[in-house]
Formats: structure tokens, sequence, C-alpha cells
DNA sequence: TGGGCATATATTGTCGACATTAGTCATTTT
DNA sequence: AAAATGACTAATGTCGACAATATATGCCCA
């Protein structure tokens, strides 16, 4: 498992990350208004701070804010889906690429060791893979990127997004072993430094699994 | 010429405009730091909108902040650009492809309407069409796509911060013509909603963009 | 009865003061 | 002399109160 590190230093973090969270899981409803009187009682911080952690979901995009009415959770709707993986198949394909060209040898074999301990627990019928093993994957090719703007844009904001769509929709999915495959060959190429191979290869990945959490959507 | 209607409501709104256009031009050095009591008496707002116009900031990657300590303005390198110009052809190129999908028969042909402006100008020797006509092609395009993350990653982001480094590097440049060029083959393919081709035009578009202001950064 | 206008209320925007932290510099100790 | 420690200072983080704005309510008028 891998640590993110993103360790709360001021009031205004460890709200954001408290809001983030509940927020993603739906514990408050996708759609629904931000109040800062209301959120600044319930958290039991100053008003300043409920605007701060607003305004950071906003650069999410977890929330929408207008001026002088306030800040809804965002919906969640099938367009929106669409338009995220649309953003996610370009930065991730490119984050591929780069990860072809930048990785060390060393991160690309601790990454082929990663995989290696995934095989173990889907061989073993251990389906969590998909929530922990895939978000770990997708973490390391991203970063292996060396590319800051890819890293904040995919992790700090879309990513979030994401995993708001898989929990409020229910992804459990028969997806594990196919997806397992992909990221195999993802690996191989990043290792033989294809870098045309990767970005296509990882394209395809995010397109097949935007179609798989799609069809749930519809008919779901 | 294209009104970007970013119309300030509020107070840090204007605080958020004027500081972003100080940066961008270099007003505020590249490098610096910001220091809020210094900007609230300058600017004569309070410390609370200086704070919200800097997190905004911090938000198109124009300035970076650490906890307890402050926010400086980014530092211009040779590799923040290269990684910036990696993110846009990621982008833009899927923009590109999206373009070609969803833009209407009407907005495509007053998208070559405005090439052909373009192509009056560029004839009559106003080379002034880099700054404006440039950015109203990639603009349209980016809008053109339909997707909201897509514009805001780019118009909210990712472009103010290609301004900063074209004004304070001094771009002038001689690829007008050939990136009129460029631009009008881009436009055929989406006329003809040949995605792959328009995907990998604007791709090879943005790289060649890349090498030109990274030869005025080496050796400029 | 329906629509427009004025008022009322509740929320967001803004402000100045206080609390807390990081960085500096002098002092002390080994 | 060098390193560690302690107070001092100047900045950021946080707070509660006030001002400005949007929405809701109810009244008036056609």
């Amino acid at each position: 498992m891998l640590a993110k590190s993103e360790q709360a230093i001021t009031n205004a973090d460890r709200t954001f990350f408290q809001l983030r969270k509940d927020i993603v899981e739906g514990i408050i409803p996708a759609g629904s208004k931000l109040s800062e009187m209301e959120l600044s009682t319930k958290y039991e911080v100053s008003r300043a701070v409920i605007r701060e952690a607003i305004n950071r979901l906003a650069t999410c995009h977890l929330v929408e804010r207008k001026a002088n009415v306030g800040a809804r959770v965002v919906a969640l709707s099938p367009e929106g889906l669409i338009q995220l993986y649309q953003v996610r198949e370009a930065l991730e394909g490119m984050a591929a690429r780069l990860a072809a060209r930048y990785m060390s040898d060393e991160e690309i074999a601790d990454m082929q060791a990663l995989l290696d301990s995934h095989f173990d627990k889907v061989k073993d019928g251990q389906s969590y893979y998909q929530e922990a093993g895939d978000v770990d994957f997708h973490y390391r090719i991203v970063t292996g990127s060396k590319n800051d703007h890819l890293i904040s844009v995919l992790v700090d904001g879309l990513y979030h997004l994401v995993r708001m769509y898989r929990v409020q929709l229910g992804m459990a999915g028969p997806r594990v072993s196919t997806a397992f495959d992909e990221h195999r060959h993802i690996v191989n190429a990043i290792a033989n430094r294809d870098e045309e191979l990767a970005e296509m290869l990882m394209r395809r990945h995010i397109l097949y699994s935007k179609n798989n959490i799609e069809k749930k959507l519809n008919h779901g």
C-alpha cells in the first residue's frame, strides 16, 4: 500500500480533508448546498477556515461557487463522467509516455514488483484489488511522469472526482482480472521504453474503464 | 478580437485579476515573495481578500504556498516550460479531437472566417498576429471541445502561465506565418470531422511551438 | 387575480484584532 | 570555536463582528 503523505498542518487543511472525504463518500450529498455558517458550527471552526476549505474544494472541481450566492457540491451526471474520462485519457496517456521516458530502472522494477504482489492477490480471489491496487498503479505512473502539472491536476484534482463517481455509483466490477492484464502490458511497454505504445495502451485502458463504469451508470 | 468576459463581481475578484496581471507581466518579479500585509496596504484591501486572491493564484500554479511560511511567485525555468508544454500537448490535442467531434457546423464556419481575417492581417505584414490571433485560435478550439474540465484547466490555469513565459522571455517570433499554416490544417481536419488527424496536427503544432520558445530561452 | 415593487431576512463578503508559528539572533555550554 | 538552546520578532493562521448582496415575503396596484 502506498502512503500519499498528504499531512494536515493547519486547521484549514484538516477541515478541507474532512470535507473532501465527506463529499466523495456521499455523506454530504451530491448537489447539496454548502452553508458556511452551518459547516462552521458543525466542524467547530470559524467561517474563515470553512471558506478556505470550500475554495480548495472548488479547485478540485468538487464544489461550484457563485459570488454572493454560495457553494454547491457538484452533481454527478453521465456527461460529467464522460468529460472526466476524456481528460483522464489525455493526461494519463501523456503520463504513461513520460513515465516510459523518465522513470528510473529502479522505479520500474519496484512497479513490476507491485504488480506481482497484485497478481498474487488476484489469484487468491481477493477482489478488493480494484479499489486499492488500481489507484496504486495509476498513482505510480503519474508520479513517474515527473511532471508537476500532470501530478497536481490528476492526484489533487481529478482522482477525487473519479473516486466520488466510483463510490456513489457502487463500483465493484468484474473488470479486475482484465484490468490487471492491461496494467501488465502498460508496465511492459514502459520497461521497454516504448513511449508510443505506453501512451496508446494507457489510453485504451482508460477508455475501457470508462465504458465499464458508464454501463453501470446507465442500467445499474 | 474575442472577449473572455471574465468580469469581477467582488473585491477578491478584482484583486485576483490585478495580481494575476502584475505577475504575468513581471511587474511582480518571478520568484519573489508575496507578503500579505504589504499587498493589503498596496492594493488597499484587507488581508482576507489578499489571502483569497493568493489562494486562487495558487490554483493557477502562478504562486506556490507553504503553510505558516507564505507564498512565492513561481520561478521560470526550462524544465517548467517543458513540463507546461507537455501538458498542453496532451490537453489541447484532446481538445482538437473533441472539437472535431462536437463543434457545430456554424462554429466551424465562424472559426474559418476568423482564420481568413487573420490571413489578411498576416498578408499585410501585421505581425501582432502572434499575441492576439494565436490566443484566439487556441481558445476557440478548447471551448469547442465542450469539455468543462479541459476548458477550466487550460483557460483558467495553464494559459496564464504560458503568457507569463512569453511576456517575460520577450516572444516575438518569426513563426507567425508558419504557425498560421498549421492553424489552417487543424481547422481543415476539424471541418472534415477527422478526429485522429486533428489531434495529431494539434500535438505537432504545440511541439513546434515549444521548440521555438525553447530556442529563445536557451540562447536568447 | 396576477404582476411588480418595497421591505425583511438570511447568507456571503470584508474587515481589524488576536493567536500561533517560523525564522533570527544572542547567549550559553561543551 | 561550534553547536545547541532560548527569547525575540515578524509573518501567517484564526476568529468574531460588521457591511453588502441575493432571495423570500408580503403589500400595493392594474
